[in-house]
RNA sequence: GGACAGUUGGCAGAGUUGGUCGAAUGCACUGGUCUUGAAAACCAGCGAGGGUCAAACCUCCCAGGGUUCGAAUCCCUGACUGUCCGCCA
């Protein structure tokens, strides 16, 4: 949630942030007007309250000394009339400003490139070369098929389409890339935790997937619960409506979840292959900063991620996320894309993103900075997507005879 | 899933014949006195959100509704926790 503070002190600024959001100039006018009738409604409220409270006190003492009460009670009776109508309009103006609110995005920081999509993102290092191979490299799926690592139709059979099944060595390799994701960030401080997949719509709300995405969600019928997404919700909303001791900051957490995603709307991309499944394994950090560490902290993330990828030896580059590629939450986002020699592109693997104070506002998550309490910044990170590093591997790491080399790092953990 | 019990400030724990209770007390924490330093002792402060230059003021005693001039206190619904039973990896 942004501030609406912000928009109060200094609405042309932040109207221009917004709109390279794509907000319209007319949400952003009427989110302040309304929030100018919630304070109205609100002032006037708690006046007709002040009034009532004091006149109550008053009513006990003339009880207590046996006065006549009937005057006051006549009074009493018309102001509850008017506060009942007060509430009501306050309610409303309530529910009006905090539906509007909920559904505007955060605010992209300056340095994140103005763009429609993600053609536009802007490229800033690439790390190690693409390999040279002597013959045409295949494609993930045929490889993951001919050494009977992936098996996709009989995923199909269980559940449905954008469904597979690891076998074996494929199996394996999931299982030792989670081990080697999990290690690797824990040597750089971040706490294993191990988190539920199913939380309840309080916690979408926190992280900013509700109330806007909810047709990307696996929902549990009959119950307040949905499939996780991404480690990103449980993770950070370990700490909603909690205020945290500023000598325990930052907090540092890496976990490893199923995510699930309807991928809706996304009807047609990469229907072939695991790189977009409804069901997929993740290791994910994030952290719980101070505003001033932040900054810092998002670059160690993009870092650990991205030396976790030459760990591997899978060449990659980063990418700053476009004003129109960003999500919903982020304040700003740095990709890490992985070079893939079948599909001969790169291809996101990572997604590392800061998003301030806006999660931090929506799920109550603050820190007490001597007397004060204050907001902390929520950062998130892929290191790394499971099954798309598999992939990776795979299309990296083949003969010309179709076998697949194992990497190095990976010895250990098979 | 069935039966009973409970849900109060960081924790513990009063308050349930409705009024001055945002809430006793203890611990923890912060500042001060004392001390070479520490401990102990003593003094003071110490929940959150909104609002304000700062106040005043408003809200919050699990959540939502109701009764009442007035509710932490009474009534209803829900969530959660505990115990016993059933079931089970």
């Amino acid at each position: 949630m942004i501030d609406l503070k912000l928009l109060q002190t200094d609405f042309e600024t932040i109207s221009k942030k917004l709109q390279r959001k794509n907000v319209p100039v007319v949400t952003i006018e009427s989110l302040q007007s309304k929030n100018e009738l919630l304070k109205k409604a609100r002032s006037a409220f708690e006046e007709a309250q002040a009034t009532q409270n004091e006149m109550s006190k008053l009513f006990g003492t003339y009880k207590r000394e046996g006065k006549d009460i009937s005057e006051l009670k006549a009074k009493v009776d018309a102001n509850k009339l008017k506060i009942n109508r007060l509430q009501q309009e306050q309610r409303e103006a309530e529910e009006v400003l905090s539906s509007l609110v909920m559904g505007i995005p955060n605010i992209p920081d300056d340095d994140v490139p103005d763009g429609k999509d993600e053609d536009d993102n802007v490229e800033i290092k690439k790390v190690l070369t693409p390999p040279e191979f002597t013959f045409v490299p295949k494609e993930h799926w045929e490889l993951g098929e001919a050494n009977t690592w992936i098996d996709f139709e009989r995923g199909v059979k269980l559940a449905k389409s954008r469904f597979s099944v690891s076998f074996g060595m494929g199996a394996r390799m999931e299982r030792a890339l989670i081990n080697f994701m999990l290690d690797f960030n824990r040597d750089r401080g971040f706490v294993e935790v191990s988190v539920p997949e199913l939380v309840n719509r309080r916690a979408l709300e926190g992280t900013g997937q509700l109330p806007k995405f909810e047709d990307d969600l696996f929902k549990i019928e009959g119950e307040d619960l949905f499939l996780i997404p991404t480690a990103e919700v449980p993770l950070t909303n370990l700490f909603q409506d909690e205020i945290l001791p500023a000598e325990e900051l930052p907090v540092k957490m890496t976990g490893f979840t199923a995510c699930f995603r309807k991928e809706a709307g996304s009807a047609g991309r990469d229907t072939r292959g695991m790189i977009r499944q409804h069901q997929f394994y993740k290791v994910e950090m994030v952290t719980i900063a101070k505003p001033e560490q932040s900054d810092k902290i998002f670059d160690e993330m993009v870092a650990s991620a991205s030396d976790m990828l030459t760990a591997l030896e899978l060449p990659h580059r980063q990418v700053r996320l476009c004003t129109g590629d960003l999500g919903f939450s982020a304040s700003k986002t740095i990709d890490l894309e992985v070079w893939l020699p079948g599909q001969d592109s790169y291809r996101e693997i990572s997604s590392i993103s800061n998003t301030r104070d806006f999660q931090a506002r929506r799920a109550k998550i603050r820190y007490k900075e001597g007397k004060k309490n204050r907001l902390v910044h929520t950062l998130n990170g892929s290191s790394l997507a499971v099954g798309r590093t598999l992939v990776a591997i795979m299309e990296n790491y083949q003969n010309e005879d179709g076998s697949i080399t194992i990497p190095d790092v990976l010895k250990k953990y098979l």
